[in-house]
DNA sequence: TATACACCCTCACGTTACGTGAGGGTCAAG
DNA sequence: CTTGACCCTCACGTAACGTGAGGGTGTATA
């Protein structure tokens, strides 16, 4: 028994014009009555739809949506799982944030201070969002959802002392990148250094390493700009360091 | 000990740019240092902004931010305080979309079934959700926040048989119009019904009734055309209905 | 003194995800 | 036949920024 747009949008509370979009997209694409070119809506389709909005619930942008169910391992069970992790991490986020609004309204009473510092605290994006934001599309393409998912997995049950501890080894990185780089060597004891610290870096967030997604890793990010601006256009120069450290692993 | 905008930018994590729109729309307005204009943010600015990201959180359009916190009732308190209500019952809903989403799972599972309106069963925004997207800061100008927010206090604490019976008064009192409407005779026993009908309705959701409100409220649907389509094109009536019983009433 | 760097300024084009008509077609009921 | 319900495509507009382009001030260093 399938749907018209108008029942889907009644049912669903996703505007007529939402659901014309999603099909434009690819999202959902139903398909179409023979004489009107009605679009008719399935069981399956309902399902789809439900799929796409826990997603946009979750404030993933639709070409990322796209990605992740176009992915050639893309299950619904898999991305029902991922998406209740999010959640979970959603009302963690939104706990922490009444606990920062609560906190403020003592202060208000005089009960208790705050330092600039902590009235923000809650109102933040995660580390998790943020690259979902940034790269998300990218990364999927390249790798599949189910490493993205497991490395996402990994970052959201990060506590705050890890979490400092890999922002620290990040600055690290890129300084010493910057310097290493200035001999031109990709070769050098600082190279070796800086790909070795990339490697740890990784540790934190992949559930295992593995040589060969490392190599890719890197090449990727002298293809893609943002990564290359993210590595102060050193990113040709971190991959050399990095593949001249995993060929010396080789030899 | 003032700010710089780079250094708010760090502390809140929200971007220079977004910090330069929200001085423009007037949010948060920092002074500038005399000699090369930076803007420089005060510990006020902080908790100012800090209150326009609270009500960013719960999705507030910047423009209803605008016209709340401009309110001549407005103070910080109160806002607090109103955003822990709307922050509790986000997380209400968030509750019911996680409840959604393990159910979806447990259907996957061949464990459970679901009705296809079961499925978007928390994905749908809130009736004071809609309300303020819609109508947000027009109302607040009109009646100011107080009002406003005790208003939606309420309907937040609705249930769903209460949220349905209002919604049938709604659709009747529809019905009701149009065909009052007819008659031309804003003074007939029908008009008569349906303005009682429109006092029935707003006890719903309002804390207390009020007849010259309910007088300012029908003429307000007058000028405003979403108001005016709403009640179908026919708001000039419904106003003289309503005003003809509220001096029938004093009479 | 000149240069480089850090940080800030304004201006303006572009993006995403729709909202809102304009204009038009099919089908069923009166 | 007319009207109303529902759907179609097309296209402009909106909100909230993101992303440069182009430029100025102050400080540290060679």
């Amino acid at each position: 028994m399938d749907y018209t747009i108008g029942e889907v949008a009644q049912l669903s509370s996703v505007s007529e014009r939402t659901l014309r979009y999603y099909d434009e997209l690819g999202l959902v694409c139903p398909k179409r009555d023979r004489q009107q070119l009605y679009r008719l809506y399935s069981k399956e389709d309902l399902k789809r739809l439900q799929t796409v909005l826990f997603y946009r619930e979750l404030d993933f942008d639709l070409a990322t949506i796209k990605a992740i169910m176009e992915d050639s391992g893309f299950s619904i069970v898999q991305a029902l799982e991922d998406q209740r992790q999010r959640l979970l991490a959603k009302r963690s986020r939104l706990d922490n944030l009444l606990h920062t609004l609560e906190t403020t309204i003592a202060e208000q009473r005089g009960e208790t201070t705050m330092t600039d510092k902590e009235r923000f605290e809650g109102l933040k994006k995660s580390l998790v969002e943020e690259n979902e934001k940034k790269f998300g599309k990218e990364i999927r393409t390249r790798y599949g959802e189910e490493t993205v998912a497991k490395s996402n997995a990994q970052m959201m049950g990060m506590d705050e002392k890890t979490f400092n501890e890999m922002q620290e080894l990040s600055t690290l990185l890129l300084e010493k990148l910057v310097e290493a780089e200035k001999s031109g060597d990709c070769r050098s004891p600082l190279a070796r250094q800086v790909a070795m610290m990339h490697k740890q870096w990784l540790a934190y967030t992949w559930p295992s390493y593995n040589a060969e997604a490392h190599a890719n890793l890197v090449r990727m990010y002298v293809d893609d700009e943002r990564f290359n601006a993210f590595y102060l256009g050193k990113a040709a120069f971190l991959r050399d360091a990095v593949l001249a450290l995993l060929d010396e692993r080789q030899a």
